[in-house]
RNA sequence: GGAGAGAUGGCAGAGUGGUCGAUUGCGGCGGUCUUGAAAACCGUUGAGGCUGUGAGGCCUCCGGGGGUUCGAAUCCCUCUCUCUCCGCCA
């Protein structure tokens, strides 16, 4: 959520920055505006009427202990009718605060002035590109067939137990997933990252912290009984260790690193590019994050994405890191840099990571300020967050791009973690 | 699940209707003393909002929400959580 205190000092930059995301804003920000203007006079009358009821109530506890308590009569008669008065600005106030976040919380964050303009996932931007592409041979296959004909994951059998989009990873495919988790973890840890394990169901607060709620709710798995909601992503739980917080500024950049699996219902995103691995309800990703001082955010981005470049690079799959144009970023981001890899018998690019800045957006939802050191003040912390990796479209892209005669090789990496060196 | 107790400032811990945003201790910060440090002593030390050029003034917050009252940390209702005992159980 945007602060009214960044739209009234740069109410034309927000704007401008907006219509990056093809928003135009200019309407409901100085309806934003208008109602805060009538908030501060509702709250300073509110303030006047309360001052001047403590002072009777203070008068009146002066003369009841003084034995006066005739006297106090008048005084009493004065200060319900000022309770009275209270509670109708207090009313009003209220009605204000309401309307201003029915309409704040529906402004997305602002782009970075970097952003492209766009709509759609064609006009984003390729950054850079690395690996080396695979040259398979004529019958290579995808990796849904792979799959079958090594009997490592069973879709048939997560139908059974579950439904569509819970596959059952079997052998090798399961020694594979705990590898790769393993691998990624130690990656993160050696950058730095603290790891945490994290609940993988959260309370309404916490969806509504980072910005799933009230908006996306359906695309979390509700458990009704508790009021609970599935973790779509291990961002949800761990950026949530900082709500209502105020963290020393010394301790800046905070890191921490996270596996957990995720829940998606994928409401409305079935039909399409869906086969095998693509597309899952259940799936497990490690999550890095940073809670970071506003100067240095873009710094921590720019360290994140390399981060997982070096994953991406040490597993040698072939890459490239897209900075999101404005249409396809999400609400909560200011700026986005998309992994994909490229899935060779599929011929397809795969998105198997997305690393993006909140700057304060997420924070003031969170309330997670941090105190600078030599103003003594607190301010809203800047949040940042990215997969390191998502494990399924990994997945799908080792097992393609490289399956050879022998079956498929491990990437040299990742054997001291599997054990093993093929997959066959 | 049953019975009981509790939730107060960074921590510990007072406060059971009235000048209480809250005694006190520890911790933190500043100072005196010291070559330096420790000890001792003195001072200071929560968050947010409104207002003012500023100094300052005012308001709200004692787990969450609601109520009683001129006035609530204190009384009532409700929810959540924690602890103890019992039951159940990985």
């Amino acid at each position: 959520m945007l602060t009214i205190s960044y739209l009234r000092n740069n109410t034309d930059e927000a704007i401008q920055r907006l219509q990056i995301k093809n928003i135009d804003a200019r309407d409901s920000i100085s309806a934003i505006l208008n109602l805060d203007d009538k908030r501060k006079a509702a709250q300073t009358t509110l303030d006047n009427c309360l001052a001047a009821l403590n002072n009777y109530s203070k008068e009146i506890g002066i003369l009841m202990k003084q034995g006066k308590a005739d006297e106090s009569a008048q005084a009493k008669q004065k200060a319900a009718e000022l309770s009275d008065e209270s509670k109708v600005l207090r009313n009003n106030l209220v009605d204000i605060e309401k309307q201003i976040d029915e309409l704040i919380v529906k402004l997305p964050n602002v782009p970075h002035i970097s952003v492209p303009k766009g709509r759609t996932p064609e006009d984003n931007v390729v950054v850079r590109s690395g690996g080396q592409m695979p040259v398979l041979p004529e019958n290579a296959k995808p990796h849904w067939d792979l799959i079958t004909q090594y009997d490592i994951i069973d879709f048939e059998l997560g139908n059974k137990l579950t439904g569509a989009g819970f596959p059952v990873y079997k052998g090798k495919g399961a020694k594979l997933q705990r590898a790769l988790i393993s691998f990624f973890l130690d990656n993160a840890i050696d950058a730095g990252y603290r790891e945490v394990i994290p609940p993988l169901l959260v309370n309404e607060a916490s969806g509504f912290g980072t910005g799933q709620l009230p908006d996306k709710e359906g695309q979390m798995y509700h458990a009704t009984a508790d009021n609970y909601y599935l973790i779509p992503t291990a961002e949800v739980p761990v950026t949530n260790i900082f709500r209502d917080e105020i963290v020393a500024g010394a301790q800046l950049p905070i890191k921490y690193t996270a596996y957990t699996p995720c829940f998606r219902r994928e409401a409305g995103a079935w039909g399409r590019d869906v086969r095998g691995l693509n597309r899952l309800h259940q799936f497990d990703k490690v999550e890095i994050v940073q809670v970071a001082n506003p100067e240095g955010s873009y710094d921590r981005l720019e360290e994140m994405v390399s981060h997982v470049e070096s994953i991406v690079q040490k597993l040698g799959l072939p890459y490239r890191i897209l900075k999101l144009c404005g249409g396809d970023m999400s609400f909560t981001s200011s700026l986005t840099y998309d992994f994909e890899v490229y899935s060779a018998a599929q011929q397809r690019w795969l998105e198997v990571s997305s690393v993006s800045n909140f700057e304060t957006f997420q924070a003031n939802r969170l309330k997670l300020r941090y105190r600078d050191e030599a103003t003594k003040k607190s301010a809203l912390a800047h949040t940042l967050n990215g997969s390191a990796l998502a494990l399924p479209r990994i997945v799908a892209a080792i097992l393609e791009n490289n399956q050879t005669d022998k079956g498929i090789k491990i990437p040299e990496i990742l054997v001291p973690y599997t054990r093993f060196e093929y997959i066959n």
